[in-house]
DNA sequence: CTGTTAGCGCTTTCAT
DNA sequence: ATGAAAGCGCTAACAG
C-alpha cells in the first residue's frame, strides 16, 4: 500500500487533517494560497490517497463491474475497449468478471456483487441462464445494472442490444439470394433471446421465400464444443446435406470450418456460411464468409454511457432504456473480389 | 453497497460484533455452535461483508490489477483469460487497464495503481515505453510486479516471456525454405524488446542462410495505422518488391493482406507471409497463412501464478525469475490441401 | 469461548 | 479559513 498518508501530510505541513483534505478535494473552505501549499507538498511526498478509506467513507466505490461469459471473444473484447474509454473519462476502474458461460459462477459473481465493491454493474448473461433471481437481486439492492447484447427476457431492466431478429432475417435472406434451397440455422442457447431472436429471423426469411422450416435444419448447440462438431458432423454428412449455414455466432462457423475441412467439402460452391462475427478481419482472411457485424465496441461505449447516467442519478424514476443499434452485412459473392461490399 | 453489516448481524444474534467477525472467519476461537448460529443469520440476513472496510483494515485488497497495451488483441485478451482463471481461484479480483499504446497512460496508470488499490500487478508494455521510472517506482512501492510478454529491458524484475529470438529465426527460415529470397521484416517497435528479438532471429536467419540483411526490407511500424498502411504499399510498390513477409505481430499482417488485395497481389504466389498471431483460427480461415503462435493463456497462468507466488512471499529474496514459454510454428506450405478457393 | 477496545485513512459536520 | 471530532465497517490485540 501506499506510505505517506493525510497524517504525515499535514505534520509536515503544520496544518490540520481536515484542512489537508479539504484542500486537496479544492474545498472552497481553504484559501488558495493554503491549496498550493498543500499540492506541492503532496507532490513532493508522493501522497497517493487510500482508497479503500475514502470508499468506505463516501460509500461509494469509483469502481464498476463487467460480467462476460468469456473475454477471448472478439465481440466481448471489443466491448470492453468501449467500456474501458467510458470508465476512464469517467474516473472510474473496471472490474472484470468471467462467467464461462457457466450459470453458477454468474450467481457466485453477482453475490460478491452484492458486497458493495462496484457501484453499477454491466452484464451479459451466459448461455445457460434461465433463472433470473440472482439479476432481480442485484437491481433490488439498488446497484445500477445495465445489460447489453445477452439480455434477460423475464425482467424489465435497461438494456444495449442489436437489430438481432433483423439481422437474422438479412443473413438468411442472402444465403437464399445467393442460392440456397436448404439452410440450416445454428443456435447458441435457447435460453439466449438474442440466439432466438436471430432464429426467428432465420425463420420468417424461410417463410417469406417459401422455404420448408424444419426441425432438423435448426441445431441447440451447447457448451461443449466437442459435442457441437459432432452436431455439425451429423447434420453435414446426412443424406439430405444443407447448402447454406447461417450460424449465430462465431465460434459455431469456425465448427464448422473444421468440419467442412475433414469432409473435403468446397466452400463456398458445396456449402454457404454466413455467421455473426466480430472477428473484422473474418472476411478478409477468407473471402468466402459472409458475416453479420455487430457495433460491439459502440454497444460497450453506449451500455457504459447508460450506466454512467443512472449511477450519476441523471436518469428518471422508473423508465427502462432500451436502446438497440444496428449490425452490418458484410456480404462476400462467392467469386468475388474482396474490396467491396 | 450493502445493507445489513457486522453490527445489524451482531444485534440480531445478541452477540458481539467481534465474535460474529470471528465466527464468520471461522476462527478457532468461536463454538462450533455459535458459528452455524452467525453463518445461518448472515444468510438469512443476506450479510455481504463490506470489502472496503476489511481493505482499509487489513491493508490488502484482494485485487490485483492488469495493464496491457489493449484488450481487442488475441494475445492479450487470452492472458487475461489466463490471469483471471488464476484469480479466481485465489479470490482475488481484475482491475484492467488499457494503455492504447500510450506512455502517457501507461505512467498515470501506474500512479494510480500505486495508491494501493491492488495488491499486485501484472504489466506487458506500451510500444513507445522507453523510460521505466515509472515502473521502478511502482516495484520500489513494495508492490508485487510481473512483467509477461512486452518486458522492459533496462530493469531487473521477473517477467513470463516467449522464445522470441528463436521463434523469428525459425519463421524467417520457414519462409527461406519456402523459396523466399528476398523476405522483409515488420517491426512492432524499436523499444520493445520482443520485438527486436524477433527481428534478430529474422537477421540471423538470414545470414545463416546466406541472404543479405538489407535495411529498406526492415520496416519500423508506428501506432498510425495509415502510416504503416503507407510503409507497406511502399515496400510492396517497390521496383525490388520482396517474396516473403515476417510481421512481428498479426495486426501488420492483416495490413498485408488489405494492400495485396488492394494491388491484386496473389498470396502466397507472389508473396508469403508468416505471422506472430493468436487468431487461433487464420490458418484455419486462410490456407495461406503460416502462423508463429504464442501459448498466451499460459503465459497469463503464469504470469499470475508466480504474482501469487510473491503476493504470498512465497518468493525468496532478491531472486528474480524468469520464465521462458515455447512458441509453436504453425506452417502451411502454399499448395497444401485444404480446399482453396 | 466471548467481549471490549483501538484503530485502518479518510470525509464531513460542526465549532472556532 | 482552519481545526476537532465522530465515524464509515471491519479486524485484531487483549481482557476476561
Amino acid at each position: 500500500m501506499s506510505n505517506t498518508n493525510l497524517k504525515q501530510l499535514a505534520a509536515a505541513l503544520g496544518l490540520s487533517i481536515s484542512s489537508v483534505s479539504k484542500a486537496l478535494r479544492d474545498s472552497y473552505e481553504i484559501s488558495a494560497e493554503t491549496k498550493k501549499r498543500v499540492v506541492e507538498m503532496a507532490t513532493r511526498m508522493n501522497y497517493q490517497p487510500n482508497p479503500f478509506a475514502s470508499s468506505l467513507r463516501r460509500k461509494k466505490s469509483a469502481t464498476i463491474g463487467v460480467v462476460i461469459p468469456e473475454i477471448a471473444n472478439n465481440f466481448f473484447a471489443l466491448a470492453i475497449d468501449g467500456i474501458q474509454m467510458v470508465a476512464e473519462q469517467k474516473g472510474y476502474h473496471v472490474l472484470t468478471y468471467l462467467t464461462h458461460e457457466n450459470n453458477t459462477n454468474e450467481v457466485s459473481t453477482v453475490r460478491h456483487l452484492l458486497g458493495g465493491r462496484v457501484d453499477g454493474v454491466l452484464m451479459s448473461l451466459c448461455r445457460d441462464t434461465q433463472s433470473v433471481d440472482h439479476l432481480s437481486s442485484l437491481q433490488e439492492s439498488g446497484i445500477p445494472l445495465v445489460f447489453f447484447d445477452r439480455v434477460p427476457e423475464q425482467m424489465s431492466c435497461p438494456t444495449v442490444t442489436t437489430d438481432d431478429y433483423e439481422s437474422g432475417f438479412r443473413a438468411t435472406e442472402h444465403l437464399i439470394q445467393s442460392g440456397c434451397k436448404r439452410i440450416a440455422c445454428l443456435s447458441l442457447s435457447h435460453y439466449l433471446s438474442i440466439s432466438n431472436k436471430r432464429m426467428n429471423g432465420y425463420m420468417d426469411a424461410l417463410k417469406k421465400h417459401g422455404l420448408p422450416v424444419e426441425n432438423e435444419l435448426i441445431i441447440q448447440c451447447t457448451n461443449d464444443n466437442e459435442y457441437n462438431l459432432s452436431l455439425i458432423k451429423t447434420l453435414l454428412k446426412g443424406r439430405k446435406r444443407p447448402d447454406g449455414i447461417f450460424s449465430t455466432v462465431e465460434k459455431l462457423a469456425i465448427s464448422v470450418y473444421y468440419v467442412t475441412q475433414e469432409m473435403g467439402l468446397e466452400i463456398p460452391k458445396q456449402l454457404k456460411i454466413i455467421s455473426f462475427s466480430n472477428l473484422r478481419t473474418a472476411s478478409l482472411l477468407n473471402p468466402s464468409l459472409s458475416t453479420i457485424t455487430q457495433p460491439a465496441f459502440e454497444i460497450g461505449l453506449e451500455a457504459a454511457a447508460l450506466l454512467f447516467r443512472m449511477i450519476e442519478k441523471k436518469t428518471f424514476g422508473n423508465r427502462i432504456d432500451k436502446l438497440e443499434l444496428k449490425s452490418a452485412l458484410i456480404e462476400r459473392k462467392s467469386s468475388e473480389r474482396i474490396n467491396k461490399n
